[in-house]
DNA sequence: TTGAAAGCGTTACCAG
DNA sequence: CTGGTAACGCTTTCAA
């Protein structure tokens, strides 16, 4: 691989005019110019990132951190992210941290070595911040971190009073939520949303079940609902489990909508397919991405962010399994 | 932070030594050891892998170029390729080209400057190839990129063999298969497979509908459901046409399995939500994953390879669709 | 067992 | 407008 040298030696200048050529910074002559291009060309010549990097003490590099990418949820998310960091100009480091912190840790010590410019962090791990030796500007991202360390979420709470303000509509009485692990900031929010409007119906039992995001959480599902047949109302905490809870209770030869009303949450491609299609809260998934992004190039130019902590709104999404 | 000069001063060493300890390498006193952990650990020092790379010319980059995260299919595989990448002591650069062989192309470039090890290629763009410009093994993953460029495919045209004997074997006399682009070769191994099998039944029609693997072929499937009533089998491209087949079907008031047989492609978690579940060709996907990064690594040392081009073998896995 | 110094490929400053 | 050169942070060779 030829490098500045070749070039130059190739053109018949110095390296700094080479340099000034690919850069295209400082007064140069048109005709070094050409010579310079040419012998390029010939060399098939490309700049050596890394050189770049060392120089100036940056790689261009955005470390991404999220826990799955088997979840359409993160999926578009990162789409989001990716399209905003490539129009910046710069690469994408994506790491799937499959909800362990060795691996969130073993991930921040790479991107310490490598010296990436911004963190997108999406972390499960209450104690990840004491971890994090990087001095470079980091984004929160679906989940706060730290009081510190910006972050853009959904409005999480909102969603937890939608949901519960639907399925009171529709006269439910007996009402369980499926909800997510209390180690994570969103499920509180969700269940305190959701919870403390249902407080003020005194006349409707709600139960609440808390469940791992883990594809295998039918068992769990089925014995439920198995031994509370006077559920009517079904809150989960995501998509993958409304569908669980709908094949669930087609085992049970129970009829959603008509005796049992479900609402998920996420708003991803599943809720289509299934029978009946699930209601369901969205949230702005791309956006948080996108938002994410740019907040963390913000940060990186040392521009002023409005907020620290971005919350973004969410919407209920009516379907079969509600009405 | 500090650098490797700043830990020699403090550990009153060389650089030179602390690059020893650093890398355990060569001989260095116990006692002097002691000496620069201490002064490591005090200044927090992380060597710099951007000057690593410089000097040893090779970033320990993996590059992974895939058509798009959306796809539960290409999330599998990235789970195999992360995990053997990691083990590997390299990091990936995921990138997503959307299809699009502008993006294919820009990233080529950002990965050529950035002088990546080694690549994993997952593209429709036949011509590919004449923008590849780098001197780095590369192994293509689902498609087969060109003749010299080793590859890790599943066995498509099996999968066409195992879905038109299950239609055979169900009784259809009337088929359509809705198959992926005649640029992909996957898609065309798989209907080759599939209508030879069907043309040693000449009692049986079969009609051929193509369609782009994008969501909203829905107008396209309904149209031709309609139009065609007759129809008692079909194979579709993927699992997502699978289901919308079946959305369909549902509109039009047909009963699956008892009036139409489906069968999918991929095996994707959505089999098991639609109403009926669905037949489909598994493919190792985590499997195709982990054998191209093994390949690729096998050719980053310069170890032999058995085979050029690796073929996976195909299942077919029942489900209601076709019961 | 240790240190000095060259070199990895680039940029930017300073002279000319 | 152009060239020489220090610097970026590290590894490795060669001498001591």
């Amino acid at each position: 691989m030829a490098n500045i040298k070749d070039v130059a030696k190739l053109a018949n200048v110095s390296v700094a005019t080479v340099s000034r050529v690919i850069n295209n910074k400082g007064y140069v002559n048109e005709h070094t110019k050409e010579l310079v291009m040419q012998a390029i060309k010939e060399l098939n010549y490309v700049p050596n990132e890394i050189a770049r990097s060392l120089y100036r003490k940056s790689s261009k590099i955005i470390g991404i951190i999220i826990p799955d990418l088997k979840n359409e949820f993160f999926n578009d998310m990162i789409s989001g992210i990716e399209e905003v960091i490539l129009q910046h100009g710069y690469k994408t480091m994506l790491c799937t941290s499959r909800e362990s912190l060795d691996r969130e840790k073993e991930y921040l010590q790479i991107f310490s070595t490598n010296k990436i410019d911004g963190l997108i962090l999406c972390s499960n791990s209450p104690d990840i911040v004491s971890y994090i030796n990087l001095d470079i500007p980091i984004v929160g991202l679906d989940r706060i971190i730290s009081k510190d360390i910006p972050s853009v979420t959904a409005d999480n709470y909102m969603g937890g009073i939608l949901a519960a303000n639907r399925l009171i509509e529709a006269n439910c009485r007996n009402i369980v939520q499926f909800r997510g692990p209390q180690t994570l900031s969103p499920a509180n929010e969700r269940a305190n949303g959701f919870l403390q409007t249902l407080q003020r119906h005194p006349d409707i039992q709600v139960h609440t079940v808390e469940l791992e995001f883990t594809p295998d959480t039918n068992a769990e599902i089925y014995n439920f609902l198995v031994t509370h047949p006077e559920i009517d109302g079904i809150f989960a905490a995501s998509d993958i489990i409304a569908a669980n809870c709908i094949r669930c209770l087609k085992k049970l030869g129970r009829q959603v909508p008509q005796e049992i009303k479900i609402i998920g949450y996420d708003n991803i491609s599943i809720c289509e397919f299934t029978d009946p299609t699930i209601s369901t809260i969205a949230q702005p998934i791309v956006s948080m991405g996108e938002i994410a992004a740019e907040t963390l190039f913000k940060l990186i130019n040392n521009e002023p962010i409005e907020q620290r902590h971005i919350s973004l709104p969410v919407e209920l999404i009516e379907r079969e399994s509600t009405k």
